[in-house]
Parts: structure tokens; sequence; C-alpha cells
DNA sequence: TTGTATGCGTTATCAC
DNA sequence: GTGATAACGCATACAA
């Protein structure tokens, strides 16, 4: 194991200069002569030094953790989160530790373990929207300097808004979906609302729209609705070719095998493009074209944007683009 | 914080004696008297203690870390897999790393720090059924006393079978497919061979037969082939109730689609259930009725022998029962 | 800009 | 069965 007394000897330095050439604190860094501190990190490098956090942890005083509070439903987008949260993690050093229950107990548990053993940080979905309590207590805790970075944080208006966040890009995601519609020729569209978040039907109603042509917006909480007047559609224009756009993949399924016991070619007769990218998405039958959500990519910066932060780097919020992944629904 | 130093104060006794006394490590645990480690641990209970792994850990020399190798398919079970894992990993203080990756560089990556660093663990799915150079590398980790949980190592006759496992009881999980199909008065019974893991149809067969019933296995590579034989079946008895037991979620999720578009009305004329218990499950149409897999339960077990095992611990193979959920396809 | 000395909480060694 | 003491690797107050 390579500790900084090694590189010392080697680089013929004192630990002090070599641990402030190594430090991750932006601070501390500038304490040591550039041309030291190259030598130092070529030499650490060769050396192959990896930091023992835990020497570093117990000076320090703190027993830092990342609490990550997550959604507790376990879908497939949650796994690739955890996957790239963990991984960067990983890499970082940093030991995270994850919440499924969005209590008010569960954030103040973290946040009063978090202020005795400082420097920890918290990723979190912005479950203030659902509970007030939450949002008082994550406050204070920012009060206090503690270091957050929000995950899918949409709304630009809101309080929060100064907090670094993470996010898909829903609009883009939105328009995505759109332009492959357009793109096979669709002129007839239909989207299903989706109340939680609305980018994703603007984005692809301003690119409808912009080429002419209009959107029919259909009840997401009535899917039957939705089965009867798609088929009274196809039946009215025959020769039209018609698409819909359903935001939410756990709708897109159900809708899917609803039209598929009424009959209806999806994929033919219908082109259906869902949102989200679920594991499951691959095996419905036709299987579904889809808007991606690259979560292991938004875990992974959410961990380095955090980690950065505590050691008090400055960092920038960051919106992460949606992948269109075309299969047989359209 | 409560250290060990407060708890030794308040009790009355020396710092040594205490870190004896809350020892994880059975044979430090035995070179206390018994009263006196009573009294300690009712001290460290009542001052809420919570060991620092930072300096146990730094003493200890080592870096444990308990390195995950699970399966890169995202699905949600993994996701409960993981979220059991974590959960368990931070009530016990040992950092995770994930690694989905089931590739010979990453575990020897891995083991190469972990010999280094004594004291890490390894759990995993046996991937050394897909690439001997796995098992060599793995194979020689534990001949040094590395520590290794197995998940989901099914088979009982092949060499690791002396390692520490925690599966779920996939023969049990067929057999309550049958038994709830029975209880349904469902009388033609057919099954999806799957190949991978032949216990679960082994128990749902087992099932049926010993109620004097019989079971035609049909071949799961091809979902046509099913659906047309399930056609002419049901048109052929139109009185008999039918069932079909589908071992896997994902084929399962084909097939349902197939059968309603060609105007079966699965839970009605056809119940099938199936196996696995994702997270999309729930928003088919119908839901469906599955044998659900408790992989947060397996998460938690796995950590919890895997460092008991590290602290030398004596520790046993465990079988997780899955569990009925019935929805509305059968 | 660099170096010396001290201590974080725990466990291991060795004495009693 | 118990206790004093040293050491793990690192960060930092202070001195140079």
């Amino acid at each position: 194991m390579t500790t900084l007394n090694k590189i010392a000897t080697e680089a013929g330095v004192s630990i002090t200069v070599t641990s402030r050439a190594l430090s991750p604190v932006p601070k501390l860094n500038m304490r040591v002569a550039a041309k030291t501190r190259d030598h130092v990190l070529a030499v650490a490098q060769k050396l192959g030094y990896r930091p023992n956090r835990n020497a570093e942890f117990l000076k320090r005083g703190m027993n830092p953790v990342i609490g990550c509070f997550l959604p507790s439903r376990p879908d497939s987008l949650l796994a690739k989160l955890m996957q790239g949260i963990s991984e960067e993690a990983d890499l970082q050093g940093f030991p995270i530790s994850f919440h499924f229950d969005m209590t008010v107990e569960s954030y103040t548990d973290f946040i009063n373990k978090a202020k005795s053993s400082k420097n920890c940080g918290i990723i979190t979905y912005p479950y203030f929207k659902l509970d007030h309590k939450i949002e008082q207590v994550v406050d204070e805790y920012r009060k206090v300097g503690g270091s957050i970075v929000l995950i899918e944080s949409v709304s630009s208006q809101w309080r929060w808004h100064d907090c670094v966040s993470v996010s898909i890009d829903n609009y883009h995601g939105g328009k995505l979906a759109a332009k492959h519609l357009l793109n096979k020729g669709v002129s007839r569209f239909f989207a299903t609302n989706y109340s939680n978040i609305p980018e994703r039907i603007d984005g692809f109603t301003d690119a409808i729209v912009s080429d002419s042509k209009s959107v029919d917006i259909l009840d997401a909480e009535d899917i039957s609705g939705i089965v009867s007047k798609i088929k009274k559609h196809l039946a009215a224009f025959p020769g039209e070719k018609t698409g819909i756009f359903v935001s939410r993949e756990p709708t897109a399924i159900t809708l899917l095998c609803q039209l598929l016991a009424e009959g209806i070619k999806v994929g033919t007769d219908l082109m259906l493009i869902s949102f989200d990218g679920l594991y499951t998405s691959e095996f419905s039958k036709p299987s579904l074209t889809t808007v991606a959500q690259p979560f292991k990519k938004v875990g992974a910066l959410a961990v380095r944007k955090l980690v950065a932060d505590i050691y008090n780097a400055d960092v920038k919020s960051e919106l992460v683009k949606p992948e269109l992944i075309i299969r047989k629904s359209a």
C-alpha cells in the first residue's frame, strides 16, 4: 500500500507537503509550490497512490457518508441510477447509504448524524414537494453549509433552483419522440398528459406544432377512453399514419396491452412511442420504441458534483439529454 | 459522538476491555468476563454507541470493501437486491462497491485490492459457470481465506456447494404457482421450460402430478408456437379451466402481449401465472399474478452473512422462500 | 513555501 | 481477566 510517507520519501519532501499537494481541498493545494506539487503528483501516480480514506476521515473527524434518498419504487431506472452512483462513489472513495423511505424521520436521522460528523452530503429526489416538513429539515441542513445535489429537479421556478441539480432534459426528450414520428411520416398525433412532468408533452407538442401539425392530448387516467378514441380514429382515417406519445412507460405498457386486446396492430396501424426505457420495454410484443433516460450517467454526475461541493470546489447544475431507442412499436 | 473512551469511563473499566466486549470478533469477545461484557454492552446501548469503522479499519490495516458482482441487466429485482445490500451494509458500517461487468478483469482488480488490504469480502452471482477463468481467480482468493457469499447459487452438486450462499427456493416457488392454479379450479396445465433454473418447473410439475394431473411442457423459445397451441387447446376444450406457468417474467410479458393480440382473454379463458415479480408486472393488463422473489431480503442476508464470516463467526447457507402475489391474470 | 509535532478512535502487544 | 501503551495514515497548528 502506498502511503504519503512513501511518496514523501521518494519525492524527497516532507509528509506535510505531500499531503497538501495531493489534497482534494483546493485551498490547501495552493499552499505548495507548483513545481513541488507537480513532482509529488508524478511520484504519487507512479506508485499508484490511493488515499486512505479511513485515515483521512478519522483525522478530519468525519464519518462521511453520501446519503441517497431515492424513490422506493424499484424500477430499472432506479437500478441504473444506483449503478451510476455506486460506481462513482467507489471511485471517489466515499461510502454511500441508500434510503428508500422518503419520510421526515429518515432525513432527520441522517442529517443529525451528518451534523455530528461533518462533511457528509446528500443526493436526493426533491421530495420537498411531497412533504413540507422535509423541506424545513433540509433547509436547515443547507444553512449549516451541508452539501446537497438534487436529482430530477425539473422546475426552474421554485425556491430550490439555486441548488445544484442533475436532471433529465425532459423537454428535449419530448422533441425526440416527436421528430421520430415525423420522420416515420406520421401525420396524426396523440399524446397522453402526465401532469408530474409536463415538459415531456410540451417538447413533443412544440416540435409537432412547429411542423404545422397539431396534437390531441388525451387523459392518461382513462386508458379505456383512450383506446376507444384511437379505435374510432383509426376507423375514420384508415389511410393516415397515426402516432401516440405516452410519456410514462408503466402507462405505455398498460395501454399497449389494451390496444392489442382490441385488435389494433401497434407498430403498423398505430405508432406508439414511450418514455423511460425500463428494462421490460424490450420484452413487450411489439417491443417499445422509447425515449430512454440515461440514469446511470445521472447518478455518476451527481456523486462527482457532490464530492466536489463537499471539498468546496464550485459546481454547476447539469441537464442530461435522453436517448431515443428505436424498436418495433414505432 | 459516543466513543469507547466515554463508555469505558461510564462503565468504570478500561478502554481495552470495552473494546473487547464490543468487538465483532468472537475470539476477542470471549476474553472478557461475561458479567463485565453485559455491563459494557448495556452502557454502550444506553449511550447509543456506533463503532467508528474508520478508526477500526485504520488500526486493523484494512480498507474493507464488500465487492458486489451483480448482473448488468438492470431489472427491478436487481434494484431490490441492491436496496437490501445497501441498507444492511450501512447498518454494518461496511462500504460496498458494486460491479456490473462480470469480467475476469473486474474480479482480478478487486481481489488484488482486497489482498493488499485484507478483510474485504465478495458477494457475487455464480458467474464461474459462465467463465472458467473467473472460477480460477475466485478459487485462489478463497484459498487465501477470502470471504465470499454466493447469491442464487442453486445447484447443489457442483464444487462450490461448500460456499456460503443465499438463494431463492425456486422449487417451492414452482409449487406455490401450482397450488394457486389448483385452488382456482384449473384442471389443464401448461408450463414453459426455462433451462437455466429447472427447479421452478420441477416444483410446479411435482405439485400438479401429486394431485393426479399432468403438465404439458412447452418450448419457451417458440412463443408463437405456444400461442397457437394454447389457442387450439382452448377451442378443443372450451369448458375446462386451463392454466399456464411461465417461469420467467420477461417471457411472460411477451407471451401475454401475443395472447392478447390473438383475442385470448387472459385471466378468464386462460390463467397465466408468472415468476419474478418485476416492477412492471403490476402494470400489464391484466396485471400479472406472479411468484415474487424477495430480493431485498436476499441482499440483506448476504451482507449479514458476509460480515459475520469476515469476523470469523460461523455462517450457514440459507434458502429464502418466494411469495405469491395474486393479481388479475390468474 | 516547507517541516515538526500531535492526535483522531480503535485494536494489538505485552505486561500485570 | 484486565489495563497501560503504541501504532495505523493522515491533516493541521505552529514553528522555521
